[in-house]
DNA sequence: CCATTACGCTACGACTCGTAGCGAAACCGC
DNA sequence: GCGGTTTCGCTACGAGTCGTAGCGTAATGG
């Protein structure tokens, strides 16, 4: 989504909405029918009922265009109050491992994330538009857990060194399961998985 | 590799081997130059000096040539034995820290492991000649472990499903800081994360 | 020496890409 | 209503890549 400022809103015809709405989701199916490789811009158009070109005047390319198109299936994503901060953990990873169960999820999120590496701009849509919501998660259930005196207190500067490592910890492990391991993250693998990240390896069964 | 069973093996010219390294050194360096998606066959030919019938009669395509290419980054990765289970674990994650930093590795893993989602075979191929031999280490490392006492000891059948999980979340925590916060996996790092997987979120500092 | 296989080279149709140009449509302020 | 402005659908285009076929040559083994 390039926001228009208000500010350079000249008059003209606007684009159409519905046909926004059209696009990312042609560009969904055409992920779960095709995959990442061999979806075709003339071919999500097509679908959509818009010409090419109208696809090539809003996004730059087939990268950016997944990428908003999968940061949608993220928009359900909220933190559950569970109680416990095991139980707060285990609900948000079932949510995370619901979407990338999807097949569009599968097919589009590691192909951009690939693409990102030898390109920063697109880095970055997707740290704003994806990852960023999924670190603020953390950062909250690690608040509330403190709240409720599950986690010993640390300081603000320690506390957001050790969210970024957590993060990477939970959405890394959730993803190398379901997309390299291809096995699915079900209840008794989270169980699992939340044990073994708040008691650490060394802690006897 | 496609390894030809002897009893396959017919008189003929044989294939050259110096031809096959030639071919996956040059497409190393085309992943650097130019990362997955503007890396074509016919460059890879050229560079090798080699004609680009040759590459299709060996690889179906771009990407068996690129998990074999990067697949051979691996083949460096020992566990080494420094006495404890902390420091077993910094080393390897060094290791493979290390590796997955070089730009060629970077810019192809991500890309054939999105592949493989709509590709059993070359799943599998990845899975053969990358996953395994990682997961390996860590099968060695946690007998090693219990071997001296610093773990509790589990019947064989519990151990093999808990190496499962140690290696995603080894593997995808590395993968994870590396090319999607994209922000490199240091000492200090390390040694955090070992740490953390050690004793758990809920030790006190 | 002969069968067999690999190699280098060329050429080819099929496909996708991203852009340009055009007329028509939709919205703004006057 | 009436210009000005922007978007839209459509067509067409050169450029680039794909994967394969065909051919003559080179390197093995029996």
């Amino acid at each position: 989504m390039q926001s228009r400022t208000p500010a350079t809103r000249a008059s003209g015809r606007p684009r159409s909405a519905t046909a926004d709405a059209a696009i990312l989701a042609a560009t969904r199916e055409a992920l779960v029918e095709l995959g990442w490789s061999k979806l075709t811009l003339g071919d999500v158009a097509t679908r959509a009922g818009v010409a090419k070109t109208t696809l090539y005047r809003r996004w730059a390319g087939k990268n950016e265009l997944v990428v908003d198109a999968v940061a949608e299936l993220f928009d359900e994503l909220r933190l559950p109050d569970c109680g416990t901060l095991a139980a707060d953990i285990e609900g948000v990873v079932l949510q995370f491992a619901a979407i990338l169960a999807r097949p569009e999820a599968k097919s589009g999120l590691m192909a951009v994330i690939a693409e990102s590496i030898r390109d920063d701009a697109l880095r970055e849509r997707i740290r704003a538009s994806i990852v960023d919501r999924q670190k603020r998660l953390v950062l909250d259930g690690r608040a509330r857990a403190q709240a409720r005196g599950e986690l010993p207190p640390t300081d603000p500067e320690e506390a957001a060194r050790t969210v970024d490592l957590i993060f990477d910890m939970v959405a890394g492990t959730v993803v190398h399961r379901t997309l390299v391991s291809a096995r699915p993250a079900d209840e008794v693998w989270v169980r699992a998985f939340t044990r073994l990240l708040l008691q650490g390896l060394t802690a006897s069964p």
